[in-house]
DNA sequence: CCCAAATTGGTACCAAAGTATGAGGGGATG
DNA sequence: CATCCCCTCATACTTTGGTACCAATTTGGG
């Protein structure tokens, strides 16, 4: 409805200004370019009008959200009373180097190799040896089963924090 | 870049146009038309292109302000053997579908997406669809964290096996 | 000193993970 | 019936992960 009106109502003005100053052929190309523009911006204008109720709601509901008392709602957790034990004997078994359980203690936090990389000061490449080293010295596959077999093993240093 | 191309394109139309019909006055209010059309279009289109991402973004961010409090407030899981709570509440803030859920609950066991195909009967492209899903909602970027997180809010199902 | 192991990194290559996008079906809901 | 959401699957692509092999350097012990 709107859209509409504003379009006549512009092609109206085009017409007008016609008749004022009795456009020259060669000016086309400028009015065109711009109606372009202009209609251009209406659009997106449109468009983020239509699309802000949207992302609106959305933050609304989140922030709702936000509001539940989190914490009252998880159940009480029996607290790890143990601290995480450092299974020595394990790791001795495994005959993991000083850097490759420096890597493993990165690795369990479920940090990127490239983040491992920054994290040691460390090529990109270098990482990738000692994980794949270490894969192999734990007998897995994957960065995800070396983490799971690190923890039932529990060769994670106590200082790691677990989420 | 292709905004600019497509309007230098468009007015080169129509000067070829203009050439060959040798368009009548009366006619130029329907090129306006057109191209008022035309572009709005256009706009609206790239707006929603870009609010796209942004939606994404805003989402994002309230995300990580509902989520950063449960990640501190909730005692750390020190180990393994404590049996795994269910947080409904956290589970339903996410909203995850069914599909979602179960496809996660295979992703927390270290399963790697060829597994999970396997285990529900599904290939691999609608593994990744649910898994990337899964990353969107839970706001990280790997399986990895994905699995952290999913210990963190305490989603997953009782009857799974933590190492 | 020399050897062995450890550390660091590089190249090359393949596999897996992740993203973007779209098609098509099905079920619920207005 | 139209519309929206979910589920499924696919293609195409980029990014990580992982393996294999090699090489330079360091380090500690015999």
């Amino acid at each position: 409805m709107l859209y509409g009106l504003m379009l006549a109502a512009f092609v109206f003005l085009l017409k007008w200004l016609q008749w004022k100053y009795l456009i020259a052929d060669h000016s086309v190309e400028f009015y065109v370019g711009a109606v372009a523009l202009l209609f251009t911006l209406l659009g997106i204008w449109g468009a983020s009008k239509l699309m802000r109720t949207q992302t609106r709601e959305i933050v609304k509901e989140v922030v709702i959200v936000k509001e539940v008392p989190v914490v009252k709602e998880v159940p009480p957790l029996r607290d790890g009373e143990s601290a995480p034990v450092f299974d020595k004997a394990a790791w001795e078994k495994l005959g993991l180097t000083a850097r490759e359980n420096e890597v493993l203690q990165q690795l369990v936090k479920g940090l990127s190799n490239a983040e491992i990389a920054a994290n040691l000061f460390l090529s990109i490449s270098t990482v990738k040896t000692h994980v794949s080293n270490l894969l192999f010295k734990l007998n897995v596959n994957s960065r995800v089963k070396a983490i799971e077999k690190a923890r039932a093993l529990r060769i994670i240093e106590p200082g790691a924090a677990i989420p």
